[in-house]
DNA sequence: TATTGTTATACTCTATAACTATA
DNA sequence: TATAGTTATAGAGTATAACAATA
């Protein structure tokens, strides 16, 4: 069925898309401003709008916090799993060991979290949250339940529920795609 | 209703799913390896999942083309509206004037498209294809195509259709907030 | 004065890799 | 030998800002 009718017809319909995009521009009806772009129906750029979407949104709740997303992330798997180790946190946030180091590092100057050997296995760290991060973490939730509530805002409650299942299913069903540092440039290859 | 039933009901939910990860990781149910990772069921850290996972097959898709996913971005585009002016391709892909001169900089000295002035403004530049750029994109879009479907290939085509639409009225319901460089932190704020 | 585009600079993020300590 | 974590280095990506040309 590759070659079939179904994917005859859905090349058709594809190309007509962009041929569409394509007449709207030369119209002169596409006026600046994003609200009045077509997106683009892939999958990929309307990732990528999304996770700015949300980069904007947690941005704006974390203001003057002195958090940002991917600190927050660290906090909140801390706050759920008390005595998780480094490597396991790095699994769940999706960011490398390295990454996962530096993170707690900094939260751990800022007094928010703790690290204590694992006395099972000496080369593992275990993370709890300090008293200031709980503080923190409490002060903070409403402020991201809020700003996830906002994400999804344009959708009635059965589609956001719908919605979040697709993209569960989505992400669980790529997990082995979902590592971290892909889709950058190789070192020394972007010419001059 | 902000705090009607509805919403305690809501957050007695959340608490619970929080409680559940929680019980799942103390019981050792929760080895590594993402597949087995229950995912949070908040739009934020799926999207940045979901770009994590796009990122990757993107990446694939365009190995040894020596092109990355925002210069393909940016061919498809010129592709699509040939003569579009980088203001505009700007507001396309969602990134600002600076990173459009960069990029469309980039892919002219690769000798993939061509900047001519505008007669009509002539401050603005119109961008075209190379016939180089043409073959390049027609090589690359079947790829593309492909990482797109693999994107939703957990899901059953009507699901896929769906996903789509939902995906498109929330990044178009929040294209006030599709602004680039939200969400890194400021400058000089992350302790030395 | 506002807008389009260019360029230099600088900064954030994070990958790479080499290292220590423990298993 | 393998794994958890740390740290230094470096490179990719892009924001900031100053600038020129045009409207």
């Amino acid at each position: 069925m590759i070659n079939g009718k179904k994917a005859q017809a859905k090349r058709r319909v594809e190309k007509a898309e962009s041929r569409i995009t394509a007449t709207l521009y030369r119209s002169g009806m596409l006026e600046p401003g994003n609200a009045d772009i077509p997106l683009p129906r892939y999958p990929a750029p309307l990732a990528r709008r999304l996770q700015q979407i949300c980069a904007s949104l947690f941005a704006e709740a974390l203001a003057d916090s002195g958090i940002v997303q991917l600190e927050f992330a660290t906090i909140r798997i801390v706050a759920e799993m008390p005595g998780i180790e480094q490597w396991r946190l790095a699994d769940f946030i999706g960011i490398d060991r390295n990454n996962a180091s530096l993170v707690t590092d900094l939260l751990e100057r800022k007094g928010l979290i703790e690290r204590r050997v694992n006395h099972a296995d000496r080369r593992a760290r275990q993370l709890y949250l300090t008293r200031k991060g709980k503080l923190t973490f409490e002060t903070l939730l409403p402020k991201i339940r809020e700003a996830n509530a906002r994400i999804l805002s344009p959708l009635p409650p059965r589609d956001q529920t719908l919605f979040l299942d697709l993209l569960v299913r989505l992400v669980e069903g790529n997990s082995a795609h979902a590592r971290p540092g892909a889709g950058r440039r190789k070192r020394g290859s972007d010419l001059g």
